[in-house]
DNA sequence: TAGATTGTTAATCGATTAACAATC
DNA sequence: TAGATTGTTAATCGATTAACAATC
């Protein structure tokens, strides 16, 4: 069975599927067309027609898309229908941000551990959960089958450290850090580069200024 | 003047252009051409070439680009060169771990006001910023020309006090609540979905799960 | 059956890459 | 001047949109 590759695009937009159907579910709306689906998500009718073909033909002609069977659907399709598990390494303010997010269980993101540096830290529980040091971490990796770290550490110490999750067993990389990891190709890194988002704001202001207020 | 409308994709780049000349800089390269530059980030030399050239000629034939210009030029393009002032809208972790992160600062985010709905966090600071209740929002965004806001709370709030700020004068929302704000057209928002991002990294993990382990 | 809406092919648009003349 | 490398045009590739036959 020859699986087509689903381009990246795609893949970027099917989160934000989830969410309108998961909203769409919860004020009881059972059945949605791609044409007030569209309308409601700003995008064209035809691209949300696209996107889904990539993955079955999940509507009904006539009819439009069942909100319940699509909305599941698409959670396998992203693989919240299993469970991950989740360590954080860093227990700063985003770390812990992290931690404190109940959302993200509910999705199946189950976080089990997270680690620090700083000593003063062994033993403080954040919503439960404790911090453990460094000298813990390969231990922890292997026992709790952990698939998923969360790199939230300055960008001096994130290469190395994420050369050592991947040497214990971790499979992908939630990367906070401030950098580009150089890591294996069959790694997984998705990257929240903070401060480049935030650059991406400035630009546009600064942008508009000119355009508005030129002379 | 027609000013060539830039394309998103060259924008999203932009910053990591800023981040790899800024390191360059440090470690004392002098200059750099396309070609090793397109090594070290991964990207083709055409595209850097192209993407530079949205906004002039910054290269020399035969030379290849000036690191120290390059970078300082790239910056005024994101506008780092200018201050603009930010404030954050919900004070817990993630909105405390954006107000502790020093770098921002170092390139013209100006954190000048951190405030939340919890009576209990009135007056405590983070990093020298008093926490300020919400009655306090519309005259400190007048009087401190407040230009964007980080939003960090729940997403059931977070619609209701986009239109708020946007009221009261703030130009630009750095949405991290898990929701689309709908604002009117020359709002700018940029959107930090984390839930999103984590999906896309449980997608690959899934789909690699079932390609290599498929019985 | 008539109306609605999908699934899918074809057309368009935009972004990336290749190629090379210009020029330092 | 010869070599290197840009700036820029042309070719290719991929993603989005439009159109419509299939079908519920």
């Amino acid at each position: 069975m020859e699986e087509k590759e689903i381009s990246k695009a795609v893949i970027k937009r099917l989160p934000r599927y989830y969410r309108y159907l998961g909203e769409l579910l919860e004020s009881g709306v059972e059945r949605i067309s791609s044409n007030e689906l569209s309308t409601k998500m700003k995008v064209t009718a035809s691209q949300i027609r696209q996107d889904l073909n990539n993955f079955g033909g999940f509507g009904q002609q006539g009819y439009g898309y069942n909100v319940k069977h699509l909305y599941t659907e698409i959670g396998k399709i992203l693989g919240l229908d299993q469970n991950h598990n989740v360590i954080i390494i860093g227990a700063g303010n985003l770390g812990q941000a992290i931690a404190n997010y109940g959302a993200f269980e509910k999705r199946g993101f189950i976080i089990n551990g997270i680690f620090d540096v700083n000593p003063r830290l062994q033993g403080v529980t954040v919503r439960g959960i404790e911090i453990r040091m460094i000298d813990e971490l390969e231990q922890f990796i292997k026992e709790n089958n952990v698939q998923i770290a969360a790199l939230t550490i300055p960008k001096s110490k994130a290469a190395e450290m994420a050369d050592l999750l991947i040497e214990y067993g971790v499979k992908a990389i939630w990367n906070f850090a401030h950098t580009d990891l150089n890591l294996p190709e069959e790694v997984l890194v998705e990257n929240v580069h903070l401060s480049e988002s935030l650059m991406r704001l400035s630009y546009n202001i600064t942008r508009y200024e000119k355009e508005h207020f030129k002379d």
